[in-house]
RNA sequence: GGCGAGGUAGCUCAGUUGGUUAGAGCACAGGACUCAUAAGCCUGGGGUCGGCGGUUCGAAUCCGCCCCUCGCUACCA
């Protein structure tokens, strides 16, 4: 069986600076590609711009710049977020890039000699100001004028040339791929409403555009430009070589094995995109995971409210892997959660700080003090002992089948409570009263509570890399040893070089209200 | 309006095919200890499981009605 791995991010537009979604929806992805890498797959993480469109055209008309060089800065704001999300995305791609024109150009024209593509007319109600097409019922006539209903904003009947794709054609092909891979769309809520939405007919979708210029232009017909989602949806082609198919990589990653997006863009990637691709004669991808939203205390984030919150900010005040565990630990993968100070402060002062961080540095003090800042040998184990290491030991499998499943609140619940044990079993073993009278059982708590600290620390590298690696690190666990398979290894301590120094890994944050 | 999900401790949620005193984490209160970031450990209080009615020996769990909350309801992305 091929050990590859292939995992995206939505690509962003960069029409604002990056805000928490998309730092959550990165998190997330970043942590199931180290898991994975961990395991020991081939893991291509992918995630990007998507750069075209009429908006991003009039924003650099706006700032009286150049589109592409336009681009190029909003651009550099997202790659510098990977940095400081700490993504370990393989690539980056962007929709201006010439790579990712050729593959949509080649998507295009599979449609077009499929026969899904024809030419025709898009009419309808369109305000100016909103940038948006009404319904018939959506539209009041008031003092002799049309308007929309929603926006009260003036509407006007147009006609544009468009080119028309035939989603009507995919209803039952969509059906039936859902049902035969009920894992297609995840979590379940999303699949359903995906399935109800498709039972009640599918409408041709409009892909091309003639009213602006910035995109990828339809190849035989130059006044028009590819709608953008036809071309965003493609970079996950584009970026690993397609049109050649003949590539390594696109035959090592394609079909992608999950696409992690925020629930707002299910649609395009749960209905378009499995259309596009059936059209093109190309296999789909495996798994489509739309998480929830991240509220700021229940509330969603505007400028209105005062209540954004900007994961850059956060960030600088209080650490990335803060965050990252804060995200994963307190929201409900799939559910929209919320992010108040409140519970970052707990969940920093006493998940990590209070637990995870303090026994390390509890343990590591010890060792200084009482062993030459050595790991004692494994020695003379007592039942307890081998139970604690055992009992995380038999739990791999369980985990692993976790974060296949999307269930990192699971996963890290569990992850976390080995920890919590790690301090109960510290506590109960009170190495300081063998100190003198017992050095062989002194040293054999010892030996146990590292072995433990060294695997909870492996389990929660995916999450939080950065301390992890520290604590990794002080044992002489270098980088390309943080995997699974060491957990089980045994013997895999090293006794006898010295521990390298910690520092607090973990700041409280003291009330400041 | 239509379709869907849900209402369990102050907060976030678990509760398998109905079966003994309804669970966890956080928050709160008390206790013994000291290796550690006044950390960790132990104990405890707190719930008419949205409301009413029904099926049953027995319902948070099944059925009916009602109340409330949330999501989706096609071309901005």
């Amino acid at each position: 069986m091929a050990k590859n791995f292939y995992i995206t991010t939505p690509i962003y537009y960069p029409s604002g600076k990056p805000h928490m979604g998309h730092a959550y929806s990165s998190i997330i992805a970043d942590i199931f590609a180290r898991f994975k890498r961990m395991e020991g797959y081939n893991v291509m993480f992918l995630t990007g711009t998507d750069e075209h469109g009429q908006k991003i055209q009039k924003e650099a008309e706006k700032n009286n710049k150049d589109p592409k060089l336009f681009c190029d800065e909003l651009s550099e704001t997202f790659r510098s977020l990977t940095k400081i999300l700490k993504l370990t995305n393989n690539d980056f791609i962007r929709t201006t890039e010439t790579r990712h024109n050729k593959s949509v150009k080649e998507i295009w024209k599979r449609l077009v000699k499929s026969g899904d593509i024809y030419l025709d007319k898009y009419s309808g109600w369109y305000s100016v100001s909103d940038e948006a097409y009404y319904d018939d019922d959506e539209i009041e006539e008031k003092e002799g004028k049309k308007i929309s209903k929603i926006s009260g904003s003036l509407v006007e009947w147009v006609e544009e040339e468009s080119y028309f794709f035939k989603l009507s054609a995919f209803q039952k092909k969509l059906l039936d791929h859902y049902n035969k891979n009920q894992e297609f769309i995840l979590p379940k809520s999303r699949r359903n409403e995906v399935i109800k939405f498709v039972e009640k007919g599918l409408k041709d979708l409009s892909i091309s555009r003639t009213s602006f210029s910035w995109g990828i232009t339809v190849p035989e017909n130059k006044k028009h430009v590819i709608y953008v989602w036809l071309d965003a949806l493609t970079n996950y082609l584009s970026a690993i070589n397609f049109p050649n198919i003949d590539d390594e990589k696109y035959k090592l990653f394609w079909p992608a094995d999950i696409h992690i997006i925020g629930k707002d863009i299910l649609r395009f990637h749960a209905i378009y995109w499995p259309a596009f691709l059936l059209a093109a004669n190309l296999p789909l991808p495996k798994k489509v995971f739309g998480h929830g939203w991240i509220l700021s205390d229940d509330k969603k984030m505007s400028k209105s409210l005062g209540n954004i919150l900007d994961p850059i900010e956060i960030i600088r005040d209080y650490g990335i892997d803060q965050l990252r565990y804060y995200l994963i630990k307190e929201v409900s993968l799939g559910n929209d959660g919320s992010i108040s100070m409140e519970n970052l402060k707990n969940c920093i002062n006493n998940d990590l700080a209070n637990n995870y961080g303090n026994l390390c540095q509890r343990v590591f003090a010890f060792i200084k003090k009482n062993c030459d800042n050595k790991i004692p040998k494994k020695v003379d184990l007592k039942e307890s002992d081998i139970l604690l290491i055992q009992n995380l030991k038999n739990s791999i499998p369980k985990l692993i089948g976790f974060i296949n499943k999307q269930n990192l609140n699971e996963y890290i619940r569990i992850v976390v409570n080995f920890s919590f044990e790690a301090n109960k079993y510290f506590n109960d073993s009170e190495p300081w009263a063998f100190k003198n009278k017992d050095r062989n059982r002194m040293n054999a708590i010892l030996h146990t509570i590292v072995e433990h600290i060294k695997n909870i620390s492996i389990l929660l590298y995916p999450i939080i890399p950065i301390s992890t690696k520290k604590v990794l690190n002080t044992i002489h666990i270098s980088d390309k040893d943080i995997l699974i398979e060491n957990i089980k290894k045994d013997n895999f301590l090293n006794c006898k070089t010295e521990l390298k120094s910690l520092d607090i890994l973990f700041k409280k944050i003291e009330n400041d209200n």
